[in-house]
DNA sequence: ATATTTGGTTTATATTATAAACTACTTTAC
DNA sequence: GTAAAGTAGTTTATAATATAAACCAAATAT
């Protein structure tokens, strides 16, 4: 009846943060805060735990002498990303 | 871009439970279980919380000797749920 | 030169979710 | 009639998450 949701996507910011990375194919650190309007810490955390389940890459640079760090969604982040929106709508309607 | 989702119900239980509340009006602790495979104390406690946000009530009776726990949906309930539908729906296509 | 801003990370704390243990009673089997 | 197993939950303890606060290193502005 109910499909078990990734508790790796079941999370207001990661789930926002997925939902960007998968049409832009890859973001700034600080494009991602301001469009999340999440705090720096919290989307550092956040970041990282995606990065540890495999759903996105990052990678740090050096823009203008700043650091710059860019994240990139990976074919089982958009997989994983799928598989969500596929199970959450058994939770959104009547039954 | 991205609309809050109400942490009450952003819980894979607590929607579930309120996602079948939303059709049947009226269901026991024993079927909300079996429909959302929870453990007893897992369900125990989200029910309490759902009750302290005011989205179901909670009576208490005895049937045929046994404890009888029966939960309905409130107008508040009903009115978050469409709320946490239409908000959550931001995060589910890509932007 | 020192104060502020940028772009973050780390650590500590509060909140949530889950599981395990427990309560209270009933039914069934001996 | 009493011991064992089952029903219907609640409470408590633990693990996982989210958030905020503090911190760091370097750059820019005053």
């Amino acid at each position: 009846m109910f499909k078990d949701l990734d508790p790796i996507l079941h999370s207001q910011l990661r789930l926002a943060v997925i939902s960007l990375l998968v049409s832009v194919k890859e973001a700034e650190f600080t494009y991602l805060k301001e469009q999340t309007d999440a705090t720096s810490g919290n989307l550092s955390v956040q970041l990282q735990k995606l990065k540890e389940a495999g759903y996105i890459e990052i990678e740090k640079k050096f823009k203008d002498n700043y650091p710059q760090t860019i994240c990139k969604i990976t074919p089982g982040g958009i997989n994983a990303f799928e598989e969500y929106v596929k199970n959450i709508k058994s939770y959104l309607t009547k039954h």
